[in-house]
DNA sequence: CTATATAGCGAACTTAGTTCGTGTCAAGTT
DNA sequence: AACTTGACACGAACTAAGTTCGCTATATAG
């Protein structure tokens, strides 16, 4: 294996199965040795459990039963496990084969199938919006969701920007989401929580200031599930097909 | 003035002019008192000049020429200062009289005066996306936008999750655009920046797993200036009249 | 003139990212 | 069989940053 993690790293950022692996014989490794894999799984399950504030080098490196330092033979620093971590989210994801005659339905699967990926590990979309865009595997969803549109008879360009503004609603959305949820779980109960809380603050407004604000609470407060997900999506989508291409 | 930090951010979330200052005499200050305000206005021109990531609390207190320990007595954590960002950054913001023929221009009109403000303050768009939905100023901004798309004609609840995703949008954008921005004065040149480097990357992937990432690389990585955001903008207000209420 | 409250501040504590030098085991060499 | 080598892992330590604590000094009140 290379001896500098820079190399790696650019290395996971180039083509794949360009060798660069399988160097030393796979003969005995002696206990479990770190790898980048095992890593992203420790950093996987610590973003999973208690979120992704708590993603620490310590703390990957005690779920993983080792020393801080031992990450840096295998990462350059970080912000190299956010890397990984998205990489790993994407390749979970499953691209279906482009059905001209489906195409508005496959690229909303895709984008609840990110949602849902976003939501399992709270707080991981803040790591995707950072996203350096070279990420192979991130790459191969864009190309996914590009076929996708292509396949409908949607412009190149006007399917480049739908991408780019569904992936970033998508990764807005989620980020919003987890931290509503993560703030139901903290002790320090002095912040506004619940809907019927929000409404309450809405109605306590200075009539004069906030008219709508307070007339509309419900209406600014609601969207059980994913509603308000499903609703922006479609605004998204449903014009597509109208577009010229744009200048 | 309260003594209690937490109490004044909370005075801040709740009704403006209700009382809670104007306390003691505002007889002579002796040099510069520490304000709330002379924090706020410290921590955007650390933010203006350095950037996001620049801001900590020694950073403020530097510019400011005093202590870390001393912001204390005026904000809660760290967090606080991001709340008091956003919220000046919205007080800035002009919000028009809704003009029911000129809806969708108004709209728009606010959305990139927000985008602006971000822009203007690489890297702040972090700190809108993790606010806590209380904050007064951002409130403002919200009945403003609800204010101008009811004037449209356009559903509450219609309004109500337009706005929410369009606000999410244009923080995504606005981080995406600053940290390409930033990356682009970072001496650390590994790291592919410019758009025919992009290009260049996109085409050295292999042809059987990306053919349309390479044959719309060019399309992939335009968008000069906003044509980007006004394109996605477009997407999202150009349904809304349609819209029939949403379940 | 003295007492008191309050704002500001220095020092220190804690957590976290990162680096460096050393130890240790496995494979290959003589 | 003993030695060399090299990669991997690790302990300790350094730096930066958020936060707390208790002291000081000043301005106002009595």
């Amino acid at each position: 294996m290379a001896p500098d993690p820079k190399q790696r790293r650019a290395a996971r950022h180039a083509q794949p199965g360009a060798a660069t692996e399988a160097a030393t014989t796979p003969s005995a490794a002696r206990k479990p040795p770190i790898t980048v894999d095992r890593i992203t799984d420790a950093a996987l399950q610590v973003v999973a459990t208690q979120g992704y504030d708590a993603l620490t080098i310590r703390s990957v490196t005690s779920a993983l039963g080792t020393a801080p330092s031992s990450l840096y033979a295998h990462i350059v620093n970080k912000a190299d496990i956010d890397d990984l971590l998205i990489g790993r989210l994407c390749s979970e994801l499953v691209l279906p084969k482009p059905d001209p005659a489906r195409w508005r339905e496959q690229i909303r699967d895709v984008c609840a199938q990110i949602r849902d990926q976003y939501l399992r590990y709270p707080g991981i979309s803040r790591a995707a919006l950072a996203m350096v865009p070279t990420n192979l595997e991130t790459l191969r969803v864009n190309e996914g969701m590009l076929a996708i549109l292509l396949a409908g008879g949607i412009q190149p360009q006007t399917a480049a920007w739908a991408i780019d503004a569904l992936s970033l609603y998508v990764a807005g959305y989620a980020l919003e989401t987890s931290m509503v949820q993560q703030r139901q779980k903290d002790p320090d109960a002095t912040w506004v929580l619940t809907q019927d809380q929000l409404v309450d603050r809405f109605n306590a407004l200075p009539q004069a200031a906030f008219p709508n604000t307070r007339r509309y609470a419900t209406e600014l407060t609601s969207g059980t599930g994913h509603q308000r997900f499903d609703f922006a999506l479609a605004l998204l989508i449903d014009n597509l097909a109208r577009q010229a291409p744009p200048a």
